[in-house]
DNA sequence: AGAGTGTAGTTGCGTGTACAATAATTTGCA
DNA sequence: TGCAAATTATTGTACACGCAACTACACTCT
């Protein structure tokens, strides 16, 4: 026979907060990846775009994208078809190594990132960040840390 | 010319609170998901049927439900025809209006769905609750009730 | 050097979702 | 009453993603 053990069910302030999120976290990526459409990026676009802006000669290994991104390779393989449609990103045979593909960012793509960020940071302060007290704001950090951490993942360094 | 404002960034505090969230909700989500699979079910699956289970004669109209799960219409269709084919849920024309469906939860159903909450309820604490000190819990549901009512959302009555 | 194993990226296919168009029905108002 | 407008659900179409299979290449170990 299996193991059998009690459920221990959530208590009314646990079951608030499971609740509030699950119901919040959908429309809120909603609204942010909304106000992305203007430039004409999706929300996946443009986390592309600012990974890839952040190394130092703007380019990153395809598999290292991935990771980072947690989209499988076939998910990115397909997402920088569009944007090397939409001349933002450029694939470069690796010259180390003849398996890799190095997506780079173009100038396009950096101006395009350049106009979209003032809004974004707008977009994520005003459905998100201005809506917390600033203890509610380093809370969510912590939480977030800790829920990481349980996933596996090391928080970031700052 | 159009108005120029300067972009107010984010803190220290809140980029990291904002990246910590972006982060990992995308796990999370994977995470609480793939645990329900074992009970043949996806989380968009089980949201239908706790929602239906909880109303008291165990059905609700169509667009009330996309309401609710924050689906469109035709894609709250195609959920259904899943649950239907698999036994959980049935369509029944409404009497009062005839353009409406009501979706019924079948005994499966409600079995299916009594089965798979107490796993889900233990991965809601494995990789969310049991990570977080009570005082995290409640400032976790503030926070997302006021991220909703930003949304337009009210936040549940608990 | 050569065989076997591991890694990187792409493609075929199935699934899940949104948008637009459509059909059926109800509601509102002259 | 009767007709226009709104509401409800479904279907066609397109897109994004994951899994599995595949190709190409690098690495390891003898």
């Amino acid at each position: 026979m299996a193991w059998m053990t009690t459920t221990r069910w959530l208590t009314p302030d646990e079951m608030h907060a499971w609740r509030a999120f699950a119901q919040v976290n959908g429309p809120l990526l909603a609204a942010l990846e909304s106000d992305l459409t203007d430039h004409g990026l999706s929300l996946g676009d443009y986390e592309v775009l600012v990974l890839l802006s952040e190394t130092t000669d703007h380019q990153m290994r395809m598999c290292d994208m991935s990771q980072h991104l947690g989209l499988s390779p076939s998910g990115l393989t397909r997402r920088l078809d569009g944007l090397v449609k939409a001349g933002y990103v450029e694939r470069l045979p690796s010259t180390a190594d003849r398996r890799v593909m190095l997506a780079t960012i173009t100038r396009i793509g950096l101006d395009t990132m350049a106009r979209a960020v003032p809004d974004h940071v707008a977009s994520v302060r005003l459905h998100l960040i201005d809506r917390l007290t600033p203890q509610q704001i380093e809370v969510l950090g912590t939480i977030f840390d800790n829920v990481g951490i349980g996933l596996g993942r090391t928080p970031a360094i700052p």
